[in-house]
DNA sequence: CAGAATCCCCCTCGATACTG
DNA sequence: CAGTATCGAGGGGGATTCTG
């Protein structure tokens, strides 16, 4: 029981509001800078996008390169490690679509039947 | 990419502080009542513990079965589709296992080297 | 361009008291 | 026994402004 208990810190870490888009971005488009991760995701501000990224790295889940340039330049992509998460989101994906359709079908079901 | 989107639902679905723990104790025990859930996990109150199983009710992972007689006597237990989480919660488990292991493993690399 | 800092709101969660 | 009702603190998240 104690030892199969280790599921809710791989909660944890995919969990904060933008963590699932950021990780399909990156994952759908490899590498991608700051402002293209902006662009993709128009609804995050700044402050968002820079907090959600560093818990990531802070995982090992996302990479992150600076060039030390001007202008900056700064680019995100999933590491090495962090691709052993995609069966996992798969797994989740997977359950979460048959979820929705579980679902629906109750609901028609209910309403029919009553 | 749009349609591989729906891992963000799935995550809601078993977010909030005690879901994980609560599931954890009805795939392991079975069928519990009320009471033996609040002894189970302590630190609950019973608001949390309410409203969690609730949540969990909606979204059909759990049966709730009450009994009419006096003093009452609630079960609770997990649905049979909600089985179909256990696959999900042991990949998720594994990933969650293997990652400790890997922060762990990051962590005293990282000190030595420096 | 890629952030850091600040302020503020809301929502989850917890403590406590009450009920059928 | 198995809940509801109410109040309040804390933290995640958002809008805005400032910086190298």
């Amino acid at each position: 029981m104690r030892e199969y208990c280790k599921f809710e810190s791989a909660l944890d870490i995919l969990v904060g509001k933008w963590k699932p888009v950021i990780l399909l971005q990156l994952m759908y488009n490899g590498t991608m800078r700051f402002s293209e991760l902006q662009k993709a995701i128009p609804d995050i501000n700044k402050k968002m996008l820079t907090q959600q990224l560093r818990e990531l790295e802070s995982n090992d889940i996302v990479h992150r390169e600076v060039y030390n340039q001007i202008p900056p330049k700064v680019e995100y992509s999933i590491s090495e490690y962090g691709k052993g998460l995609s069966k996992v989101l798969q797994v989740l994906n997977d359950w979460g679509a048959s979820h929705a359709e579980h679902m629906k079908a109750r609901d028609g079901a209910e309403r029919s039947g009553k």
